[in-house]
DNA sequence: GGTGTGTGTTGATCTAGCGCAACGACATCC
DNA sequence: GGATGTCGTTGCGCTAGATCAACACACACC
């Protein structure tokens, strides 16, 4: 495990685009990194919040607990996304639980080295507001997916969303790069595992898709788009 | 309608907080403030966005809907808070429809004013990276309601968060202090405007509130909260 | 090899809340 | 004052999807 990163790799992650070759050397000195085996918890639901993060390498999964022990996965994380960094503009509590679902590399900021950060380099505080302004659209767009829409439609928005942003074309079809659990489905799009089970074998003999064990690829991206759509499948 | 307002409205909105005196008055310099009658509307969904806004006085209803015509009612704006502006940093179009539901006043500055502003007071981007947090707080809970809670619920959840935001204290419990249909109920919790009527017609038998056409009271505020919090209700 | 434990499937019921339909109450406009 | 439109209520049947339950794999670890 080295402790400082590659500035080329910081290039990449959203956090810090446009900025200018010194910023990231500059960055890349006050970072922290971390090799993540997969299973390893980042943060926990409620827990005080003193570092932004971000990944380089493989996959987080971000999700929300409420009293009753229901679940809402919040979102996956991917290699140049930020995460857990509201906390630090809020109320300083990570408001949801980090969960490494492949063997991952991190990096991150203390909450000082970011806000210093951000004096020195502006474009910081843009980027975030641009990264928190996309996420809002796409969580209002969910909630109104929920309000509106019924489970198949729902459960394919989530695989379409999954696809666009974790998909590698493969032979006759676009696979999901990391281990999906039915589970996760249905915590993504609020229904239960049986029924997210159901309505994936329904599409699987239909040839939308090929799953194994936790695996999944898209063969049919058009026809799924099309069950996005329209409020009545046949 | 003046068309410069006063700084010390200014003072109030939360896109301007922990501000000096001096930035407030060049930002009220730049500032176009109209008066809205009631019904007015403010921008529509998929319109190109010129402006960030903020509201000195009255109510504005954001509202999105989808290819269908289902609408989500995204939040009810108050004095104080900004709006619309998050669309100036993501694709440039207004995500949803604002329109007001009583006489308003709004204040607002064009992305060129407002660019300008951040750039000579960093503050306002703090600020705003604030505001956006806290919503997207808001609006993952309601996510996460709306996939593991049952109507009653969300309903119980919807008011409270009105009566948090807009509740007067009055006689025997806190009045909604603009105009609610049960419609608006329903488009903000998912469901449909005759589950709201039966729930709403359940609780004021109970005499947990009151309501005359539009107008809704809150009699007992900690019920409320036990129906929202509960998943099970007697 | 057997014995767990985590995952996925499938069938059989049950019910919360929707859809439809009809009506009632209030406000506004002519 | 009547007509028209918006808003709210209520009854009845229906169905999407939850819940309950049983089973079938797959992969671990002993």
């Amino acid at each position: 495990m080295n402790t400082v990163p590659n500035p080329a790799d910081l290039q990449h992650l959203d956090l810090f685009t446009d900025l200018p070759e010194a910023a990231l050397a500059a960055i890349a000195r006050e970072a922290r990194v971390r090799k993540l085996p997969k299973g390893t918890v980042i943060f926990t639901q409620g827990r005080r919040a003193g570092f932004c993060h971000a990944l380089i390498k493989g996959r987080v999964r971000i999700s929300q607990a409420d009293g009753t022990g229901a679940q809402l996965l919040v979102r996956f994380i991917g290699p140049g996304d930020m995460f857990g960094t509201m906390a630090l503009f809020t109320d300083g509590r990570y408001p949801a639980e980090a969960v490494t679902v492949l063997d991952s590399v991190e990096v991150s900021w203390s909450e000082a080295a970011l806000r210093n950060l951000m004096r020195v380099y502006p474009q910081i505080g843009l980027n975030i507001i641009g990264i928190l302004g996309a996420r809002i659209r796409e969580v209002q767009e969910r909630l109104r997916e929920m309000s509106t829409q019924r489970v198949e439609c729902r459960i394919a928005n989530a695989l379409l969303r999954l696809a666009e942003r974790a998909g590698q074309p493969v032979a006759g079809g676009t696979a999901i790069s990391f281990p999906v659990m039915r589970r996760d489905l249905a915590e993504m799009c609020g229904a239960t595992l049986h029924t997210v089970s159901r309505v994936l074998t329904a599409w699987q003999k239909r040839k939308l898709l090929t799953t194994t064990r936790q695996h999944l690829t898209i063969r049919r991206m058009a026809t799924l788009r099309e069950i996005a759509l329209h409020q009545l499948v046949e």
